[in-house]
Parts: C-alpha cells; structure tokens; sequence
DNA sequence: AATGAATGAGCCTTCATTCAT
DNA sequence: CATGAATGAAGGCTCATTCAT
C-alpha cells in the first residue's frame, strides 16, 4: 500500500547526488541485509548504510523493523514468482516431445527454487512464521500460491489436450513441485551447497520419470 | 561426550541447591526455549528460568550459547529420528496388502513430520544453517540422513521380495519423502496450521498412489 | 579528528534532551571515574552517569572502552603538558640568581608532578601499558617527550649562555627531572600522600645542589 | 601472618602426586598470574589452574583474592629485596677502583630494576595502590625502603673511609637511585622495551658521572 | 521528508565466591 | 583440607527507536 505512493514521485526532483527512489533504495538495501544476515541479525543501521540513507529516514518510510522485513518480502515474492511463471509458461504443449519439454520445465523451476535469492526468502519465512505469521500470507499469495496454481492450469490443459492423465490437476503439480523440490532441498543442504546444472537435470530427469508414471498420457508410457 | 557425566548422578537427592540432573533439565529447557521463540530471540536467562537454574550453571556446562543450541538440536534430532524409523521399521513386506502398509507408513512418516518439535527442528536449521553450517552436519547426520537410508533399506528389501520396482531404492526414498512432506508443508503453511488426521490420511493416499505407479510391483498393479 | 566535530555545537542551548557538548562532558567524565577508579575497576555506566550521558551516547562517541581511555589520556596528557611546559618557559636565564632560579622551576615542576591529576595519568598508564601499550605513545608524545624536550632546550640556550656545562643537554634535562621526581615518589608513596609545600622546596633545593655540581657554570662553583 | 603455617608442614604426608606444598603452587601461580594479567584482569580460575588445584582450595589457604595478592607480592618484594640487595653488598669500598665500582653496582642495580618482575610488581603497586593502600606499605618496608636503607648504609661506610663526602647517605642513595632508575624508566618505555646491557651500562656511566661530582671524594677528582 | 545525535532496554558473558561432599 | 558444581551480581556492548533540527 505505502508501497505505491513512493512509486508516483520516482521521477521528482531531490536536490543532490542523482538517485533513483530513496524508497526503493531502502527495500533493495533491506532485502540484501536481510537475506545476508537473517532478520534477527540484520541492524536498521546496516540497512540504512547499504541505502546511503540515514536510519531516520527509514523509519519515516516504513515506521518499523517488522514492516520493513514486509515490505521487503513482498518485493521479493513478487521478483520469485515472476521468475517462476515466466519458465512455466515457456511449457507449450507438444505432443512429441512432452517428456523433454516436462523436463526442460522442471529443469527452469528447480534454477528458480536453487537460487540464493529463493533460497533466503524461504530461510527468512520459516525463521519468522513463529512471530510473524502474515509473512507467510505475503509470500504465499505473492509466490508460492501462484505458482502451483499456474502450474496447475498448464496441467489442465494439457490434460485436456490428451497430453496428460490428472484427475486433479492442483495436485499433480503438488506432486510435480515436490519431487523436484524435495530431493533437490536434500541435496543442497537446504540451499548451502550449490548443485552443479548436471546434477540439476539430473533431478529434473528423475523427478519428471516419476512423475509421467503416475500422470503420463492414458494409454501408451508403460 | 561431556554429556553423559551427569547421567551418573542422576538419582541424587535435591538438597537445597539441588543438583538432580542439571545439565539434562538445561538441555531440555534450551529445547523448550530455542524452539519456542528461535535461535536469535531465546535468551539464556529464559532457559536458566525455564530450567530453574543460575545462568552461570549453564555457561559451566555448555560454555556458550551457540554450544548450547548445538547439543539442544543433537538432541532434539536423536529423538526425532528415533521416532521416523520406529514408525519405518513397523513396515511389513506383505505382498496382500502392500498399498495399506505403505499407506500406514506414510501416514505415520506425516504424523511425524507435522509434529510441532519436528517443525520446530526444521525452523532452527533453516534460520541459522547461514551462520551455523555444522548445525545442519549435526541434525543431518542424527536424523534425515538415518531416516531416508533406513527407507531406502526397507525399499532395496521389497524390491528383492518383489513387491516393489526400484532401480535405485535411494531415490525411490527420497521420492516418497518428497511426495508425503512436500503437500503437507504447503498444506500446514510451514507447520503453522494444524492438519488433521483425515487430511493426514489422505495426503498418505495421493502420495501412495503416484509412488505405486512408478514404483509398484512388476506386472500387476496398473 | 572527531574530536572536533562537537565543538562546533559546543554553544547551543540545553533542550530536553540538552547537548551542550556531550563529547566534551563524556571526556571529562571518562577522565574522572578512569583516574578515580582504575581502568579495569572503573565502568561505562559510571562515566555516563557522571557525565550525565547515555551509556549508548559513549559508545557513539568513541567506539569502546578502550578507545574512551586513549581519547581521555590524550586530553589529559595535554593538559599535564600544558602546565609542565609553562612552568618551564618561565626559567629566565640570570647569571646572578641561578640557583633560586632552577630552585623555583624544580619546585613548579615537582607541584606538577605531584599533582593528583598527573599522578593518575601515571597510574593509568603504568597499570595499562602491558595491554595497551600504544597509551604510552599518546601520552609520550604529548607530555612526556615533550616536557624533556623544552627543559632540554632551555639548558641548551643556558648553556650557551655560559650559565650552565651541559655536555649533553638531553641528559642533563633527564637527570634534573629524576632527581626531582625520584625521591618526590618514594615521599609521597606513588602519590598516595600529599606533600607539604615546605617538603617540596626541600626536594627541589636538593635536586638542584646535586645538579648545579654536576652541571653548574664552567669556572667557579667547586 | 598466615603466611607461615603452612611452611611448617611443607614436609608433611599427602596423598598422591608428589607436591611441594600446594599453598606455595598457589603463591607463586598467582604471581605468575597477577603480574601476567594485572590483578583486575586476573582471575582466581587461573590461578587455580596455574597451580593445578581447585579454586576453593585457594580460598581455604587465603581467603579471598585481595588477600592473596598481598600475600603475592610480599612473596616477590622479598625475592625483589633480595637481588638488590645481594647486588649492594658486593660493592667494596677501593679508593683506586671507586668510580667503577659504583659503575659496576649501578648496572647491577639498573638490571634489577628493569627486569620483567620488577615491573610487573610495580605495576600492580601502581595500579592498585588507589583500592589497596596497603600493598604499598607491604611491598615498602620489605624491598623499597629496605634497599634504600641499604644503600645509605653503604654510602655512609664510604663516607666515613673518606671516599665519598655525603651529608646526608639516605639523601645520596635516593638520588643515586633517582639518576639510575628516571633515565630508564623513560628509555624502557614503562618496562615495555628491553634495554641492551650497552645501554644499561651506559645508563649506568652517566648516572655515576653525575652523582660522583656531587658526591665524590673531598679533595681530587674534579 | 531527511538527518545526526541520543536514548533505554537487554543480552551474552565473566568472575569472585559459596555449598555440599 | 580439597573438590566440583552452582550462584548472584555486574559489565561491555548492541540495537530498535525517537528527538530536534
């Protein structure tokens, strides 16, 4: 909400050093240190520096630490999602080659769930679902709710197109996110250890295998 | 290691200052703590009040708190661990009714996953895995690594008896984790929201199903 | 260097939460619970009590602990500096009344030296310079070498003047100093007793006897 | 006071590992500790542990740690009294050799003097003087007054054999010490630096030099 | 709206000291 | 007497937040 009203005077004047938006500097700023440092550990002070702002001047923006780390996950869900939509719908639905499309798609999203950026955005929501639950309501409808849901419909229509076997498409991508997700988060080391892009096709490989055993198209892929 | 010595005196009377088993009733309430408010927010004063003991008591015993929160997570993981594969181990080949079993088993498997010190467990490594990478050595090597070679095990025999389908009995673990854990996470919104039993069950069901169909016995089964 | 930025306010008014100069008064403070106290002994609360400060506000000025020290010994070893060096600059070169001249030096040098305030300068740097020995720099460069180094000067231009036989005019300002400083401290047991201005003259007499001897005018004098 | 008891039974049984006398580890752990850390920086742990003994075994033999350290440092005066004075009774009143003799005792006293455990005692002295006004009266009468009197002794059999003319021997040791010692406490920086023996002997020379033409003998040597 | 200075609450940690055996 | 365990009282330092300009 307060988000937008910055967004309107992006372009005013402002006296010295060319800038873009003290506001957005502030979020990016934010999300770096946050991400770095986790949110307990991140200091208004290092934020205010990574800015170029002084602390004041946050708090007149964003009035609190809490709000901040809101406003900052928004953002950031907002750059995740768009990051994972944009790969799922690059799946076309191609009866030919399905197999490697799946994997093509699963490869793209397991870059997205690997990446540090995503990888921090989770840490920070588990970390703070305790004591601030409406982050999670951020992030879900931002991200992660979206993305299942588009999946979802591609899966629709692909079953639609004979391409695919889903009694319920919501769960078929469920199921489609986990067994890439899952043994991916095992392999990282829950986002420390970098997967090599092999290794990441690799899983994809796998995962989509499984996955066309179960909602593979009705009558051949035995 | 230094964990054991207490043991030893474990059934002294409580005298004035008493002693009981101090270092155990630490452990427990650095648990108790640690898992209540986080890793950053726990302070030791509330865990010496949780515990009824000085503060100094548990810098005597532990020596920091970083040390602390390590010896709290191995213990903490040992029991998780010990539950998972109880519930993996009460797995039966029974050729009649496999589908119910595996059912059983994931439902069980879920039961433990959704558990509050499971979830609380979870939270701790994620938050802190940046600045405390060997937290995640330590749990890992206490809990999920066990847990999944276990399953694996209990596949790799199946697949001998026939009754399953797996070239690689590890990925066909990790699959089935993935397949249980990763609906319910999303479902109890990072361990936020209760699941109740008929969801458990049925998140066991869906998994169950796609697991059988691409992993299920050789030539029945369709 | 950041020592100045407060002086340039040093003239507002007191507000609410008053400002006259904090830096300065935190200065003072810190100089007069350190000397008062010891280092080790003395805290940042009883500073910034005495100083009516923040604890916080300390640490904003001047980092930490020790830092607060080294900016309070500097301040005060100017000040020492300042009184030693006038004292000096006093010494008026007459052929006729020499010796009541050196006697009255002497006798300023030694009320400096036996000053509270320089004594605890002293303490401070005695009790610290195993850890801190860098304070040993700060206070050396602006008294200490100083102070030599203007009393040698003056024995030069003395020299020259044909009033004194100083070979080495360094070693000649050292051996003044010690036999004026040396039996002060054994009398007033590191400054613990106060001496009585008749004793001091006594001292300041002797010192001189010895050192006209050794260093008086070329022909008379045996 | 206390400190004798237990002399007396330093002979005695004891258990285990041969042992010396645990209250003489304990009085030598904690000098080697005290004038290691300084007294506020020392802690009575490391002193046990110096001592290979358990930290209420020291407050058995001493009683708390102020007492201790007086006990330490009367222990190391006495040590300190001892080679300084040693060193003055070697000097032989030879009208031929007079100069270097003095030169000789100079230089041994100097090496007394700037020895790491003079200083440490001395810093302690220093800094604790303030809080334990007592110590100082404990480290006089048993090395600083001590040696001074021993000195003047000397000066004053020299008088009397005619080789040197000293109205006052307590005066003449005073200043013969204040021109050893001033020069190298400023060239030592505070006990910090080493001194060469070049230099101590060169210290030494300069100091004679000054106080042989105040107090040399009657007729020659001008 | 932006800033520099100041604040108060709190946290981790240390240490001299005391119990109970 | 000696010991291991436990304690209470601080102390240095950090940080989110607020004034006053």
């Amino acid at each position: 909400m307060a988000l937008e009203r910055a967004a309107d005077r992006a372009l005013q004047r402002d006296g010295f050093r060319g800038r873009i938006d003290k506001r957005q500097a502030i979020l990016q700023a934010a999300w770096t240190v946050f991400s770095r440092d986790g949110y307990s550990h991140a200091t208004i002070e290092a934020i205010a520096m990574e800015a170029r702002v002084a602390k004041t001047t946050i708090y007149n923006h964003f009035g609190d630490k809490e709000t901040l780390l809101r406003h900052a996950v928004a953002a950031d869900a907002e750059r995740v999602a768009a990051r994972n939509i944009a790969a799922i719908e690059r799946l076309v639905p191609d009866r030919t080659r399905l197999r490697a499309a799946l994997e093509e798609l699963g490869y793209q999203l397991l870059r997205c769930h690997c990446d540090e950026q995503s990888w921090q955005l989770r840490r920070i929501l588990v970390a703070e679902v305790g004591r601030l639950p409406d982050l999670l309501d951020i992030a879900d409808q931002r991200a992660m709710s979206r993305i299942v849901g588009v999946l979802a419909d591609r899966f629709a229509r692909l079953t639609i197109a004979g391409l695919l076997t889903t009694g319920d498409p919501l769960l078929a991508a469920e199921q489609f996110s986990a067994l890439l997700n899952g043994p991916a988060d095992a392999r990282s080391r829950l986002g420390t250890r970098r997967i090599s892009d092999r290794e990441l096709h690799a899983l994809a490989r796998d995962a989509v295998s499984t996955f066309l055993q179960a909602f593979g198209p009705p009558a051949r892929e035995a």
